[in-house]
Parts: C-alpha cells; structure tokens; sequence
DNA sequence: TCACCATTTCAACTTTATTTGAAACAAAGT
DNA sequence: ACTTTGTTTCAAATAAAGTTGAAATGGTGA
C-alpha cells in the first residue's frame, strides 16, 4: 500500500487486507462493463420516454414516433440501442412491428421511477 | 391518432385517451433529462468501479488511483463527473481529499447490484 | 406484377465524451 | 521562501455517440 495516506483510512484499509482486499471485492472487468452498457442505454431522455411509453402499453415504431415526435431513422436508431440492451423487444404483427418491454426492461422501469 | 395502426393497439390506445392520453403520463422533459444525466455517469465501468470501491470505504483520490491503476488527470475527470452527478463529494482532509458515496451514491449502489 | 407501407440501413456529418501529457494550484513540511 | 505532495485544470487529440436524409428491405394487398 503507498506509504503516505491518511491514517484512519489507512487503518480501514488494513482491516480489509489492505488496498488487494479491496480490490479482491470489486467485480469484474467482464460485469462492470456489461453494467454500464445498460446504463449507457438508459442514459438518453429519448430512450427513456420510450420505455416509459412503453410502460403504458406495446406499441408499434409508428406510434413512438408519434409520442415522441422524431424522424423514423432517428427512432430506428434509439430502438436499436434499446434491442441490444434487451430492454425491449419487437415481434411482427401483420405489417407492423410491435414494441414492448422485456422483462428486464420492466425491473429496470420499475427502478427508474425511484430515481 | 394515425389512422393505420393494428387493431388491438389501437383499442388499448383509446381507453387511455389516445396517444395524448399516453403523452400526457410520460415524465416531463426536465425530468427525462436529469435522470438520463445521472445514468449517463454510470454508463462507464471505470466509474462503476470508482462507486463499488467507495462502497467499501471512503478513499483519497490517491488510492483510489492505486484501485483503478489510471492517470492522475484521467481519474479526476471521472470523479468530475460523479461528483457532478452527486454520486460522491469530497472533503478535504490534512493532504488529501477523502471522498465518499452520498446518500444518492448509496442508494445507487444497492440499486446496481440488482443488475 | 405493381405500388405501397412500416421499418431499417447506410454513409456523411455534427456533437459530445474520453484520453493525454503538461502545467497550474494549493496546502504542508523543511 | 522552497520543495514536495496530492489534486485539478487545460488545450489538443482521439474516439464514440447521435443525427440526417436518402436509399434499401421486406411484407401486403390491388
């Protein structure tokens, strides 16, 4: 550990087998960057209102895009990033695409509205 | 509402009062963006692993260094941006600055660990 | 087959985030 | 005053995310 630190931190520090038992209790590299890929996700106002929207019923791109007001190519893109998130998921109905929350996407709703 | 749009989502649609039904439920746009904000500055896995390290105990900006294994400037610009967030604060302490989870910080840790 | 509709893809572009290394600061000890 | 130590700031560079409008896809129904 380096040597010039302040005291009752340092004593905390040795409690815990220093700065290696610290380490040793964080996550990995692989979950911590899985992690903020989901905050990543959520981390435009955009694709929030989509999933609140959402939230209130399944609906298809076509209606998104009338709840949010934005181009098609603009929301395809929030969508994708969504998708990949697994925060929602769309199955073909007829010719539309309709769009709902996973279930992850609904814990993480669920959650959002704490903050 | 658009005129072509699947039946049943339509149907669903209506008894909320159309899409301004569904607009009007969603958060404002003030609110969308402060929460996208704070998710925004957790959508990076060195800064995930700033706040899990916090989580074990208050930490000068030196180990937390150590922790990481970064540059000095390159960590306090992640810690700019948590503290920006109000995930962490610092007080100065003899040489150092200590920093700690706040409240929010705590609560958003035990919230992660969900994901 | 043809035209149409909902949605996605693409490449070019703009914007925002992150990294770098050097310099600046401020407090403490000599 | 002078140096050291811990931390932040800065401007320049790089990288990543988001936007745009046009074109492509793929299914539907005339």
């Amino acid at each position: 550990m380096a040597i010039n630190i302040p005291d009752p931190i340092r004593k905390q520090c040795e409690e815990k087998g220093g700065l290696e038992g610290i380490i040793a209790k964080l996550p990995e590299a692989r979950s911590l960057k899985a992690r903020a890929k989901l905050f990543q996700a959520l981390g435009d106002p955009m694709r929030l209102k989509i999933l609140f929207a959402l939230d209130e019923q399944p609906l298809c791109a076509c209606l998104i895009r009338e709840v949010l007001g934005i181009s098609d190519s603009k929301l395809s893109y929030h969508l994708t990033v969504l998708k990949q998130a697994k925060l929602i998921a769309g199955k073909k109905q007829g010719q539309w695409i309709i769009y709902g929350l996973t279930e992850l996407g609904n814990q993480v709703v669920r959650m959002i509205g704490k903050f």
